[in-house]
DNA sequence: GGAACTCGTGGAATCGATTACACGACTCCG
DNA sequence: CGGAGTCGTGTAATCGATTCCACGAGTTCC
């Protein structure tokens, strides 16, 4: 593959003058411009992004680490992630956790030494010691979703605790009485918050929120399905099921399909994190959604802003209820437009 | 951040010594071994990436153009090139197309520039003239899913032709005589592909597929649902519709529920590409289900011994029929075993 | 007319690693 | 005892870019 010297040969120039054309740096005349674009078009010239990199200790690259890139919201928050990012001239690497606190590490200490320009984490716990020495050390870093306490990082991501306290609005008006949730792992601030948030709510109707009625997830489609059958299990189960995230309300409606039951006539299920197949699984089910797209893009320009030396913004945008039939037959003030068919549901 | 003279100047041995440590070449005494990686240890040294791969000409990193990663079928494909490439010590950067060949090329350029082991594409189109360059010039390439005819490159895919089968042999087994596709973009091979063993298959049966009965799509859901549209309005309407993938699946359900008629009693739905979410639509949906995981894996494998100078080995591997319920009831001797809940399914 | 500038250019240092080569200190063996 | 290996180590070249500095030629201005 042709180097800079190679172009600086052909054109009869400096190496220096064919960075110059290169960078366009104004000094630099007219002539030998022409030359050495010349010369770049015949040697099918293309600068070498290692070596400048080294040089300029620039990589124009995003890392991205996700908890889990087979969860369509963070599938689609990738997607915003690099379309942004590449308006703005970086590169993205996503790096895909799992989960799993190691692998999260994996991809955090492989991403530094690749000399990224900047971070961008939705941390599976709640303290990794290697992204905490990286924030010290000065990676620009901003958290996505999720973020650590107490570390001094921006934040973009959105709160739903309005929206949750809308779907316990709608479910107590549904007349349901009996509401459990599917909690996330409790390492991670998403897992926490929308337990509290819902609990919150409920007591504002009066209602309590007890042990039974939490089950322990892990954000994957199998624990909402062991905990669903909890539920089902006991002598008084819950009339709803609250899933914080999309994969376990699936693992919910499994089980609870698996024992013959129906939604909604027998129980009623919601889930945090609407996905364009909720609108077709039978029942179309009822969701919090959140603006992935705009939480993505928001994400970037604020670490772009703390690479390129501006001060960075933690951004709360917020989610909103989506009524489908997974509840029952919402009541007519209750309907509300359907982001995906653009249609309102009945 | 610590650079490889710190380490040396820290331990009292020379950069060189600190490298061999580090590469673990055989002759450096234990001495020396101990003080260098207490120097490691000490000042939290990490090697610099960029710096090694500008010497040694290796990245060790491969890159990943995929056509959509919204689509399910593609998030899973990436996510088992991840998998194994990291098994294999490999990084992967994935750059997503849209289904757009100026945007593939895009990200071939950049990734070329970035001087990546080695690519892994899907591609969206024919022949990109940057693609067969980088072919020519001798980069490592491996083409997942689709290909390009005609270019001397390994390809990694599935063959859905006797899984197409099956499907119209259970399709005309519940009796149905009209069966309709939505075709994939016909610069893709498996745009071609499932069209042509459609036809082929329901010759076997005296079939015959009118253009009329041909539409013209783009892999994404909105086409799915147009082309559907134009299905409904014809004279004679198909009894069958049978998306080349999941997501036009996905739209042809929902052009069918705006006309308030229902799968599979007003008319039967099936798809090439299986996914988790097909368990849970209103109805379960008949799918072509590709080894997706497998075929991460082997197109991993085949471009890693062509990077590390092996010989590659092209992969076909059979795709396979799942029954459920969009296309009417089975019988008994179609059914299948779902591959998302493990149960047989009736 | 000469000092002061501007402009275009090239030489060479530099980024942080790897590695060929040289070299001194030992060991071994005839 | 001396030549030939072996072993551990350091010096320096190298990868492909960017960029500081110096320099010659041409301008401008007093």
């Amino acid at each position: 593959m042709a180097s800079i010297k190679d172009v600086a040969a052909e054109a009869g120039v400096s190496v220096a003058t064919v960075s110059r054309v290169l960078n366009d740096h104004p000094s630099v005349s007219a002539d030998a411009r022409t030359r050495v674009l010349a010369a770049v078009e015949t040697l099918g010239y293309r600068p070498n992004a290692v070596a400048r990199s080294l040089r300029t200790d620039q990589t124009h690259t995003l890392g991205l680490v996700i908890s889990d890139v087979m969860n369509p919201y963070f599938t689609e928050l990738a997607r915003s992630v690099e379309e942004e990012a590449r308006a703005l001239g970086y590169s993205v690497i996503i790096g895909n956790a799992d989960e799993r606190p190691d692998l999260q590490d994996h991809h955090v200490r492989n991403l530094l030494d690749r000399r990224i320009d900047g971070l961008l984490v939705s941390p599976t716990d709640g303290g990794s010691p290697l992204m905490l020495d990286a924030v010290r050390a000065g990676t620009p870093m901003v958290f996505v979703d999720r973020w650590m306490p107490g570390v001094a990082v921006p934040v973009v991501r959105s709160d739903g605790r309005a929206a949750i306290r809308d779907l316990v609005a709608h479910l107590h008006g549904l007349g349901h009485r009996r509401l459990a949730i599917i909690a996330g792992p409790a390492a991670t601030t998403t897992g926490q918050e929308r337990v509290a948030a819902f609990r919150e709510a409920l007591r504002a109707y009066g209602l309590d929120l007890p042990d039974a009625y939490i089950g322990q997830g892990d954000f994957q489609a199998e624990s909402g399905r062991r905990v669903t059958e909890g539920f089902l299990d006991l002598p008084e189960p819950p009339e709803v099921v609250f899933a914080a995230d999309n994969l376990m309300a699936l693992g919910a409606l499994d089980a609870v399909r698996a024992r013959g039951m129906r939604v909604p006539q027998d129980i009623a299920l919601a889930a945090f994190d609407d996905i364009p197949w909720f609108v077709h699984t039978d029942p179309p089910i009822t969701a919090i959604a959140q603006p992935t797209g705009e939480l993505g893009r928001a994400a970037v320009r604020a670490l772009v802003d703390r690479i390129e030396g501006r001060p960075p913004e933690s951004v709360t945008l917020p989610a909103r209820l989506v009524v489908r039939r997974s509840c029952g037959e919402p009541s007519p003030r209750n309907v509300a437009v359907d982001p995906v068919t653009n249609r309102s549901e009945s």
